[in-house]
DNA sequence: AGCACGCCGACT
DNA sequence: GTCGGCGTGCTC
């Protein structure tokens, strides 16, 4: 027999399937070790055949055979071609998804213990060896006992001197380490509302294969996600239930592990590396049939998969920032469509990309507008900002968020401050009237450049002189915008001098479990006011929290980036969320200099449908995704010389391609990345706007050409930051 | 990716 | 005369 193998090398010029003679029982999907140029490499089988194309004296045989069951599921082969063609990545890189990086041949296979075990064979013991006679006892009753903790006891020389003698011997056996074991199980499923189960019952109807759960917080979906999966179990299938990376939480594992026991496996970074393997061999045994786990846990091993989830869709975990850079939601379709399985996405604040899709009818719609408990969402009331100003007050808190502070600290609950710092966008606002500087083509907010003391626009490369009075109202306050959390913290010392407060953000969190032990402090109600950034936004349940304040709204609402108000409208909606979980009525102060913007408006009206019709419509005219598609082609490299040539060269493909289809392209321009230099390397890049997605395989092709061994050139589709 | 093979400059 | 630079090409 032979087997068609992939070599696990990634580069295009060995890119290709390479035979090797095998024993007839080698089975698709298994790991192996072979000879190549040489030397031995790994590789993975991805066909068996009684004939070879290659001529029969050249043909090695295969050296070595890993696993069985073979690693890899029958369906790997088939997404290896799909994600290797849709992303141009040579198909060892596609397969390497298929395996936690501990697989990785040369690693860690099998984690074994020691055991020491009686053998009854009678020997003879010198009166002076006590030690020895001790543990022979002891081991006696036992029979066996772990071999470590034996030598603890009773010394690691008198044991030796008893296996030498041959009364014990060593055994080593294969453990399965549980994470999660001494949890409770069994917990059996809560009883379904009306809502949930018309939501349930569309999903199952099968009239889409993709459903979009749309539900406000703390409407249900969970319920609604563990009963489709409970279903699919049901009825012999498996189940993929994928969470962004954040939001595994200890509770969520706990909650998951209690309904579903020993048949959910977690894929998790929070594993070790032992862990993880047991957990992914589980799944791939057939033991565990439900996967869960952040965005990779999409390759999990499973065959006959019944059903896959996405919750909180619209999270940018979602993505893959490093080659491949796979959109999570395109490879579970993949997957849906191979195995005939239900797609599930849930969210609060969908994303516009994708709700756009349910509008059309592409996928399902399911809508939640009601919250479990029937409990109000929080009342957001919005602080303007410019009116403080001109009152003469230079902290950084209104009078509003003041107040609330004050009367939450005095009823003994609990607050949480949200400083909104994403990245360091330097945007420019005018203090007086909230004046923003915007791009005249495209409609997004500049950035400032301090090497050149101008203005730039990211999307189309526009330079703007940087402004010295605000061109609305004449005012000179004109100012890179945003407070400091140093200022915040400073002024709520002097504010609430006897309020306990923690920091939460880069700084104060140190080490893994940094965030936790934060929250966990707070949890605990340790203290009153948790200030913190992004991190705070999710996951947490704090039933004591009854005020939320978000100190400055505008900065992620002037993000010099087509997404900003989207994720602002989702940010807003995340954090209130935070607040009144429990028996009292939450509020949230939404500070501002902007009040009478149309997402915060939206925003604070929990209003998404308001907020989607205006944001299509501001983007259908703008040209912006999901009307368009934004492609950045990045080149990369160390060399000035050859990154400028590959530059020219991409460019001038995508040039001749715009001669060609000139309708497909909406814009088009070659320059510096507005980072030029990331950890030494020169970044240049070519940015294009596309009416569609039918000239992508061409651009990708392009890249491939120009990428070379001193110049790495790639795509990005709708890219997260442009920087 | 590695490694061999191969064809031109400065050294024992 | 040889040691060694890294360009080109192959690996079942």
């Amino acid at each position: 027999m032979y087997a068609q193998v992939i070599v696990d090398i990634a580069h295009s010029q060995v890119d290709k399937i390479f035979e090797y003679s095998c024993p007839d029982n080698l089975s698709a999907g298994s790991r192996v070790k072979v000879p190549f140029g040489g030397r031995v490499i790994d590789g993975f089988v991805i066909g068996v055949s009684p004939v070879s194309s290659y001529p029969a004296e050249k043909v090695k045989p295969v050296a070595q055979i890993f696993d069985e069951p073979p690693a890899l599921v029958p369906e790997c082969t088939s997404l290896m071609h799909g994600i290797a063609s849709r992303y141009r990545v040579p198909k060892a890189v596609a397969l390497r998804l298929f395996l936690p990086s501990e697989m990785r041949l040369g690693k860690v296979h099998e984690v074994y213990k020691k055991f020491a075990v009686y053998t009854g064979e009678d020997i003879k013991l010198s009166s002076s060896a006590k030690k020895q006679a001790e543990a022979l006892r002891f081991l006696k009753d036992e029979k066996e006992y772990d071999l470590t903790r034996l030598c603890e006891k009773f010394g690691r020389g008198a044991v030796n001197s008893l296996i030498e003698k041959g009364a014990v011997k060593t055994d080593k056996r294969k453990i399965t380490r549980s994470p999660f074991s001494g949890l409770p199980e069994g917990v059996s499923a809560k009883v379904l509302t009306p809502a949930q189960n018309a939501a349930l019952e569309k999903i199952e109807s099968a009239n889409h294969r993709v459903n979009l759960i749309h539900g406000v917080t703390g409407s249900g979906k969970t319920e609604i996600y563990l009963s489709v999966i409970a279903r699919e179990i049901e009825r012999g299938k498996t189940a993929i239930f994928l969470v962004p990376e954040i939001s595994l939480t200890p509770q969520m594992l706990t909650q998951l592990r209690s309904r579903f026991g020993g048949t959910a496996a977690i894929l998790h970074s929070g594993l070790s590396a032992g862990e993880r393997f047991d957990e992914w061999w589980r799944l791939r045994s057939g033991e565990a049939k439900i996967a869960i786990g952040a965005r990779s846990a999409i390759f999990a091993p499973l065959e006959n998969i019944g059903a896959i989830i996405i919750d909180e869709e619209h999270d940018s975990s979602y993505l893959s920032e490093s080659a491949p850079r796979y959109s999570t939601l395109e490879i579970a379709k993949m997957r849906a469509e191979y195995n005939g399985a239900k797609l599930v996405l849930g969210s609060a604040t969908p994303s516009v990309e994708t709700y756009a899709k349910a509008v059309d009818g592409e996928y399902g719609l399911i809508t939640l507008t009601e919250r479990i408990n029937k409990k109000p969402l929080p009342e957001i009331i919005i602080a303007d900002m410019r009116k403080e100003v001109k009152r003469g007050n230079n902290t950084a808190f209104s009078k509003a968020l003041r107040d609330e502070l004050d009367e939450t600290l005095k009823s003994g609950s609990q607050a949480i401050i949200f400083l909104n710092r994403r990245g360091y966008s330097r945007t420019v606002m005018c203090r007086d009237c909230g004046y923003v500087a915007k791009c005249e083509n495209c409609d997004v907010t500049l950035t400032y450049h301090s090497e050149e003391n101008c203005l730039k626009c990211h999307y189309c490369g526009a330079k703007y002189r940087m402004l010295t009075a605000c061109p609305e109202c004449g005012g000179r306050h004109v100012l890179y915008s945003g407070t400091g959390t140093q200022k915040v913290v400073a002024d709520l010392k002097s504010l609430f001098p006897t309020a306990r407060i923690l920091r939460m953000d880069n700084d104060t969190v140190t080490g893994k479990d940094g965030h936790y032990n934060i929250l966990k402090k707070f949890a605990s109600k340790q203290a009153d006011i948790l200030v913190g950034t992004q991190m705070i936004a999710k996951g947490h349940d704090f039933p004591a929290v009854t005020l939320v304040g978000i100190m400055d709204a505008d900065m992620s609402l002037h993000f010099s980036d087509y997404r900003s108000g989207e994720r602002t409208f989702q940010l807003i909606t995340q954090v209130s969320g935070r607040s009144g979980r429990a028996d009292d009525k939450g509020k949230v102060v939404l500070q501002t200099c902007s009040p009478e913007n149309y997402i915060l408006r939206f925003a604070t009206n929990y209003d998404y449908s308001g907020f989607f019709k205006n944001e299509t419509a501001l983007r259908k005219a703008t040209g912006f995704p999901p009307y368009s598609l934004i492609c950045r082609v990045m080149v990369t490299s160390d060399n000035s010389e050859n990154a400028l040539e590959a530059l020219k060269g991409v460019y001038f493909a995508i040039e001749e391609l715009r001669a060609k289809f000139p309708e497909e392209f909406i814009f088009l321009n070659k320059m510096h990345s507005p980072i030029k230099k990331i950890q030494g390397k020169l970044r240049y890049q070519v940015l294009m706007r596309l009416s569609s997605d039918r000239l992508l395989e061409r651009i990708y092709d392009a890249a491939v050409k120009y990428s070379s061994d001193s110049v790495l050139v790639y795509v990005e589709e709708n890219p997260v930051n442009l920087s």
